[in-house]
RNA sequence: GGGUCGGUAGCUCAGGUGGUUAGAGCGUACGCCUGAUAAGCGUAAGGUCGGUGGUUCGAGUCCACCUCGACCCA
């Protein structure tokens, strides 16, 4: 064929004898279309369990799943948690670990609940009328439908995991197991009884949640009370008399008064009333206290008309004064109100609205419950499930604050009467605002105390697992500081704050969709009384019995009270709670279901990792540590890491309204999963994640780049043979520079991986494919690669690398790019049942490091820099198109640059056809670069003719027996 | 309203203990190549480091306040 082309005036064409990338790998991938082909063969092969095979014998690393809520589609956070779980358990798993992941499923709770009795009132039907067991099994088949829908779409975002044996928060074992976790608190007395005000219907005589609440506007009585001062000392001593001045819109809760709040950093004076109007309720001469910021809206309301500000009232005034209930000794009262009302300050109080002093009913109101916890008061019970005043309360036994229509009753009125006749009103009025209402009857609220059990977070717990503290808070303090890592750093502290200043666990709920809390109460006894709880492990063991074998139903079954008591006391001396536990109780009991009890769990029942967003610092971190800390005592966790929230492009929360929303399944068909994921690896999860359209498609761009990298790797190891292997010690010094950037970033991967910063190591893989090899390596190495002999050292060298960067890059990117990457791994190494996913990170030999030869490319690179920004000149100016056209000369100032130039062949590295290099003092018209100073390049025009197979410009070129070639390319062809 | 965290080029991010003209990649523009080709190579433009004040010889880096945003709580 050579021979034909000798003759005629047409050059000739060497195409097919050049060594061009061959594959099959295709530059755009499809991915929307081809992922669900790898998850059927990873579905097929069974790769999750190949893993456990391959992982047998090997230290396991468990990262423990946060159970999601099982309602709903998924949304963007979802994804963002599962996918970087799933970085984590695939890293670890190629670095040498056995990886196990069970996700899992939180169940209960008062959503699904929600959805039931929606889904009955639209069929017409009383929720209250259905028996609970058919209304809990409806809710359990609810949260079946949605772990089904979830688990698919989790799956298809390529989240490796046992899927076919998640764990349940409603599983009949891990009902039986909260149960037993419940009990625990039940016999190590950490367990109580207490009362705390909740938002009450009185109409539908049930608590609501917050999220069943809805706010509409309401018109309510205002009244400004006196509350007289007792103190006498100091200046109450000279101004005697004196009173207090709140204003609240529920007067029913006057009779609830324990105490009244102030707030120091509020400006108070003592004023007298000096003239009033007709009629007015203020009296002449009389002395009231005031936030001097709404005095004169307090006076005028009494009608007072002048007023003198007689002195300052300093909160060391204010401290410890005594006050009086405005209905202390009225007749008729029974000594009802004699009590004193302690003055205490609390951050709660402002001086927008009212007269800076707050009425405080610790039974009816949020902010009055944590004052009356933090000072001790007094919870009262005066106000019955109905919203009527217990019968035996003196003067307003009996009446309703709402009716059973949800109307206005008697007591309001009532109250301001008697407050008017006790001499006690200041003033009165009425108010429109906003006022929350029950999103079922559609009637106003009130908060009212009702009985709740608590566990006592701050109770030496006696169960011999103090190594860490006596009580839960201690445990858990000890176990943030000193067994917990924190990743980013910043949720030590926040977890730490919340853990030391929250209150008692709240552990009851008036509901029906979730575990009971399983205990017994004495009838007759009192919360304080010591055989107020049964007590009895014979019961809790029959308890957890019926639970494994029939879930926590049997709870509900009528007689089943008198079965799990029979025989060990009466059954007929004891009430049932029906009340359920929180949700968070639930999972957070998870790490004994799951770790402890399960043959995939850990050793020692304590995960490696919990991964959540932000907000379970409030959620599942705390309650799993709370939870553990009381029945195992200690954090069931070594590693906590926690990611930010997805907001929209411009940094905006997500939401319907909006309409900036991005659902993963619109990513996984615009771009596929791989993208998605490619998107958090990209981001720094620490903070908030910002995605929107911009954003995908900048990743699906950054993609394309890689995946074309990885395809000219594939496509330039094309027949590729151990025959052709050469050893790294013989390899050209450019060869051993990457295998030296190889070595690096491998040990700053692995580091990246266990440190939980993909960020970090997709950035350095990323980099090094764009920066390193494809811009200088691969564009280098092109020229040998297509055109040296098949046997030519400089070529078998190339291959080589080229081929352990096809394992490693494969490898390392597999957790971030699990399709892509089997693609690739698959397109080089066809099989039935093999994958890239059942590989290791290969190890990377120490000796490839070797960092007097990376300065010495670095100066190479640095002074190559010059070359090609001088060829560039060029370019422009219409000189020359390829470099290849050029053969400049360089003058190097340094002799030791020089040399180290000298040493390697220069030209090749600047892809000229020739190059001089030259300790002369570079001419004035030499091109340099402020940024590499000693270094001139002059242009010159590569002399001779093309060689038609290599493209170079050589002297030689034409001198051979294969006309139009250079020796290389001559060579080249009669070694074929 | 309170607590916590964050705001560096169009985008994603680097910028130990304050110190030369604030960096990288992607994108953009322009050019080249046409044997990685709906690819590849090169060059360039692009930033009052959220704002204001302060400490300092000197601040993206320290302090205060403000602003915007997020999470939790109220």
């Amino acid at each position: 064929m050579s021979d034909s082309t000798t003759d005629t005036q047409a050059a000739p064409d060497y195409r097919d004898t050049v060594f061009l990338p061959q594959t099959d790998f295709p530059m755009r991938a499809g991915l929307p279309q081809r992922e669900p082909d790898w998850l059927n063969r990873w579905e097929n092969i069974g790769i999750y369990d190949r893993l456990r095979e391959r992982g047998a014998g090997r230290a396991p690393f468990i990262l423990h799943d946060g159970p999601p809520y099982a309602n709903g589609n998924l949304h963007i956070g979802h994804a963002l948690n599962k996918v970087l779980k799933d970085f984590i358990t695939r890293s670890q798993q190629m670095m040498g670990r056995d990886a196990r992941y069970v996700p899992g499923w939180d169940c209960h709770g008062l959503p699904i609940e929600w959805k039931i009795e929606e889904k009955y009132r639209s069929e017409g039907k009383d929720k209250d009328a259905v028996d609970v067991i058919e209304f809990r099994q409806e809710c359990r088949r609810f949260a079946e439908h949605w772990i089904g829908v979830q688990r698919e779409e989790f799956k298809r975002l390529g989240i490796t995991g046992k899927w076919d044996q998640p764990y349940l928060t409603m599983d009949y074992h891990a009902e039986a197991v909260i149960a037993a976790e419940f009990m625990k608190l039940l016999m190590n007395g950490s367990l109580y009884q207490g009362s705390k005000p909740v938002m009450w219907s009185p109409v539908e005589k049930t608590a609501l949640a917050e999220a069943e609440v809805e706010y509409h506007d309401h018109t309510s009585h205002t009244i400004w009370v006196r509350f007289g001062v007792v103190t006498a000392e100091g200046l109450w001593a000279e101004h005697t008399g004196a009173s207090v001045v709140i204003w609240t819109t529920t007067p029913w809760t006057i009779p609830q008064n324990r105490a009244v709040a102030y707030n120091p950093t509020i400006a108070y004076g003592l004023y007298r009333v000096e003239e009033v109007a007709e009629n007015a309720s203020a009296k002449t001469g009389e002395l009231v206290v005031l936030a001097d910021a709404l005095a004169e809206a307090t006076l005028r309301a009494a009608r007072a008309e002048s007023w003198q500000r007689v002195r300052d009232i300093a909160a060391s005034d204010l401290e410890g004064l005594v006050l009086a209930h405005p209905f202390r000794g009225v007749e008729g009262a029974n000594g009802e109100w004699d009590y004193d009302v302690p003055m205490l300050p609390g951050d709660h109080v402002t001086d927008e609205a009212g007269t800076g002093f707050v009425h405080t009913a610790p039974s009816h109101g949020d902010d009055d419950y944590q004052l009356g916890l933090k000072y001790g008061l007094e919870m009262t019970y005066n106000v019955e499930p109905d919203g009527s005043y217990r019968a035996d309360l003196p003067l307003f036994g009996g009446q309703e604050i709402l009716t059973a229509e949800g109307k206005e009753g008697p007591a309001n009125v009532s109250v301001i009467k008697q407050l008017a006749w006790a001499g006690a009103l200041l003033a009165k009025g009425k108010i429109k605002h906003s006022y929350p209402h029950s999103w079922r009857s559609k009637a106003p609220l009130i908060y009212r105390n009702t009985p709740q059990w608590f566990a006592a977070i701050d109770k030496p717990l006696g169960d011999g697992m103090d190594e860490y503290g006596a009580t839960i808070r201690e445990r858990a303090l000890a176990s943030i500081d000193r067994l917990v890592n924190w990743t980013p750093s910043t949720g030590r502290n926040r977890l730490y704050s919340m853990v030391e200043n929250r209150p008692d666990w709240v552990l009851s709920r008036q509901r029906a969709w979730g575990v009971p809390l399983t205990c017994f109460v004495k009838k007759g006894a009192r919360p304080g009384d010591a055989d107020f709880l049964l007590r009895d492990q014979r019961v809790n063991d029959r308890i957890i019995a019926a639970f494994e074998n029939e879930g926590a139903d049997v709870w509900y079954r009528p007689g089943f009270k008198d079965e799990v008591l029979a025989g060990i006391v009466e059954p007929g001396e004891y009430e049932q709670v029906m009340d359920v536990l929180d949700v968070w109780f639930d999972s957070g009991s998870t790490h004994a279901f799951v770790l402890r009890d399960r043959p995939d769990g850990t050793p020692d029942g304590i995960a490696d990792v919990y991964l959540e967003g932000t907000d379970q610092h409030r959620g599942w971190f705390q309650s799993s540590l709370l939870q553990a800390c009381a029945t195992k005592g200690r954090a069931p966790y070594r590693n906590v890491v926690t990611h930010g929230f997805t907001l929209d492009e411009k940094g905006m929360k997500m939401s319907k309204s909006l309409g900036n929303t991005v659902a993963p399944a619109d990513v996984i068909r615009n771009y596929g999963a791989d993208i998605l994921r490619l998107w958090v690896a990209q981001s720094d999860y620490s903070a908030d994640l910002r995605i929107g359209p911009e954003i995908l498609k900048g990743t699906a761009d950054g993609y394309r780049r890689l995946r074309n990298t990885l395809r000219f790797i594939l496509g330039n190891l094309a027949e590729f043979s151990e025959a052709e292997r050469v050893d790294p010690a013989d390899m050209p010094e450019l060869e051993r520079w990457v295998l030296h950037r190889l070595a690096q970033i491998d040990r700053d991967l692995r580091k990246g991986y266990d440190r939980f910063d993909f960020q970090g190591v997709f950035q350095s893989v990323f980099q090094f494919a764009t920066v390193d090899l494809s811009a200088f390596y691969f564009d280098i190495r092109k020229d040998a690669l297509y055109c040296d002999a098949p046997d030519a050292l400089r070529r078998r060298a190339a291959r080589s690398v080229l081929d352990l960067l096809f394992h490693r890059l494969v490898t390392w990117l597999a957790p971030i790019l699990p399709f892509t990457m089997e693609d690739v791994w698959l397109s080089r190494f066809p099989s039935e049942d093999g994958s890239v996913h059942l590989q290791d990170f290969p190890v990377t030999p120490a000796g490839w490091l070797d960092e007097t030869l990376s300065r010495k490319w670095e100066a190479i690179r640095r002074t190559r820099r010059v070359v090609t920004a001088a060829l560039e000149i060029k370019r422009t100016d219409k000189v020359i198109g390829a470099s290849l056209e050029a053969a400049p000369v360089v003058h190097v100032e340094d002799a030791e640059a020089l040399s180290a130039l000298k040493s390697v062949d220069f030209a090749e590295i600047c892809i000229t056809s020739d190059l001089a290099l030259t300790a002369d003092p570079a001419p004035g018209e030499a091109f340099r670069l402020s940024e590499v100073p000693g270094i001139g390049v002059v242009f010159e025009a590569a002399e001779g003719e093309k060689c038609q197979r290599c493209w170079k410009i050589l002297p030689d070129v034409g001198l051979h027996e294969h006309p139009g070639t250079c020796a290389r390319c001559d060579a080249a062809l009669r070694s074929a």
